[in-house]
DNA sequence: TTTAGCACTAAAAACCATTGAGTGCTAACA
DNA sequence: TGTTAGCACTCAATGGTTTTTAGTGCTAAA
């Protein structure tokens, strides 16, 4: 046990009381509001210790502390009690995963839109990476006079569809014909090992068929491999009113990362699955996130990655309430989809 | 002529400086700047005059003036030359416009993007209101081994679709002959219409052939009336470093407003159509948008709407060089919509 | 008709003293 | 021996005063 229990409640009372006020809290506060049954002085003390052992900082010599990340990394690996839903929380969240939405990209927004209105921070949702999936199915449907959707049913169920413009000098039975021979050639393969070298799978009997069809398949190509897989966000502006941002540039580069999303999403594939990550403050690599904390949850159904739901919100969060939460949602969003296929948790649409 | 040159060309100066630094200009500055030839007393007479018309207004006694909303409507009416576009932006934009892209989402949101990536402002894009669109094709699509693909095209040449599941208990053929059956019900129907009433058109012969399709039926209809038509906003960050909004809560409600959508909605479906319109300060009806700008083009295509991009930026905004941008781009866009579409304009799919 | 000159105004900046919230250390205490 | 009262000390925050600055409007002269 690295800490004894002395310090382990002054180091919760400290985090409790900034948490709530986002000001350094001094040792008086502490005496006088959390009944640690210890004089001020013995507090200071304590707080001296804690700061040597990395777990508090102080801003000025005159100020309070204020906790550092390695402290909240302790608070929430080691004193915080997770706090339970209440039945009104739960109640909420089920109701909104209850709908009869049964598109994937709708489901994991609807999940990231309530974390956002739970909890008061931002939410991020994002796909999954497609990388690794296999065609299961294509399907090529013509539509009205001049356009051809292609449609691709990938193995975790996520389906990528697009249009292009069909220009009718491939004869219509011929697009039967074309389905059939996509579905027989693809069929099972690696998107990405699809995506690098088409050619050599199709580019044979293309010409057979005619040469109109080459927008279609490399339509079909960039389908595979979508290269701006967004990032959607929710509550953004419940951020903004934080102290954390009043410094004058602070704001600026905030809201830099979070429109840029390359760095987000860059920790968002990295988490380990099927359980929630908390990134602290500096934990996650970006100088303008250090008082940011980031917690993602992967969602994952044997072993098919479904995209991930996440939090941002100030490193001062309320953590043993916060984590519950995502956690709760998540779940649910995963029995969602996994009731929602009928054999390997498929059921899901994916905007393309 | 509402206003002689000589007030003209100080209304012009002042708002020129005034964009450029955010300042109440003052008559000093302007005698020294740009030089029209009068001392500084002679413009500070001129100002007070065009103060007292309602041009100019004056934030207290001691300050310069700045340029109100009349100030600059009168400006981008009777006093501004809209700049030409260098050939350097048109090439940016052509290219841009070039891609291979044919779905219409793509498509308006790239042009947005564009459009805030140029003016460095931020842009908005929204798709078009479907309500009076008509059921050109129905088509339903079996996915795997579960799932039921809806594909509605309408008439104006956007495509809606989605996605449920697939019970089984409907029968293969079913699928077709039902697929059959709800074109000829619905073909050529108003969205709206059918919308309201959709049991009147197909309940009769529903039971027939399952109790099964209600959810197919349910889905079909939701998807005719989107009801949380979204609006893509690009380059929110680039108006955050503006002094219009460095006054403490205005930053605040001015993001409420973006995020809330509602009302920005409301705006951007009146705009008259095939044209620029340009609401400046409170015509915009939003009291935190009193420093805002907002410029929509709507889209439109043989009177089918099309959507709408858009641009909000700071009072001050540089018209002159605003105004052709967003005119190119939205004129770029219609020709790239018009020439993808074979008959009448349609080349588009609509993320549902 | 224009402009130089000047008195006037109000915000912003600079200055300065005061307050207050906190500390660390020491010596006394249970 | 661990705890705490007491106290000197630090430094940001506050608030009031003064100074500076950037502008004005008006008047009288060119």
């Amino acid at each position: 046990m690295l800490l004894d229990d002395r310090k382990k409640r002054i180091l919760e009372a400290v985090i409790e009381e900034y948490n709530a006020t986002a000001e350094p809290v001094g040792s008086g506060k502490i005496a006088s509001d959390y009944n640690l049954g210890f004089s001020p002085a013995t507090i200071r003390n304590e707080m001296a210790n804690l700061e040597e052992m990395g777990f508090l900082e102080q801003p000025h010599v005159s100020a309070g502390r204020i906790p550092s990340s390695s402290g909240y990394r302790f608070y929430i690996d080691s004193i915080m009690k997770e706090k339970t839903l209440s039945p009104k929380e739960k109640q909420i969240i089920d109701d909104v995963l209850k709908e009869d939405v049964i598109k994937f990209d709708s489901l994991i927004k609807e999940a990231s839109n309530i974390l956002a209105r739970i909890t008061n921070y931002t939410s991020i949702a994002v796909g999954p990476q497609m990388n690794n999936c296999t065609v299961e199915e294509i399907k090529l449907v013509k539509l009205g006079q001049d356009r051809l959707m292609i449609v691709i049913l990938a193995d975790n169920g996520i389906i990528k569809e697009s249009i292009i413009k069909y220009d009718g000098i491939l004869p219509e039975e011929n697009i039967q014909i074309f389905n059939t021979y996509l579905n027989q050639k693809l069929k099972g393969l690696n998107f990405e090992q699809i995506y690098e070298n088409i050619n050599a799978y199709v580019e044979d009997e293309l010409y057979n068929i005619s040469t109109n069809v080459i927008p279609l398949v490399n339509e079909l190509n960039s389908l595979l491999i979508d290269k701006n897989v967004d990032i959607h966000m929710e509550g953004t502006k419940n951020l903004l009113e934080l102290p954390e941002l009043k410094q004058t540039n602070t704001l600026k580069n905030f809201l830099n990362i979070l429109e840029t999303q390359d760095a987000l999403k860059e920790l968002i594939n990295n988490g380990y699955d099927g359980n929630v990550n908390v990134y602290i403050g500096q934990e996650n690599a970006f100088e303008d996130l250090k008082d940011f904390t980031i917690i993602t949850y992967k969602q994952k159904i044997n072993d098919k990655e479904l995209g991930t739901i996440g939090l941002i919100g100030p490193k001062r969060m309320d953590y043993k309430k916060v984590i519950p939460i995502i956690k709760y949602v998540g779940d649910a969003l995963q029995e969602k989809m996994k009731q929602g296929g009928s054999f390997d948790g498929r059921e899901q649409s994916d905007e393309s």
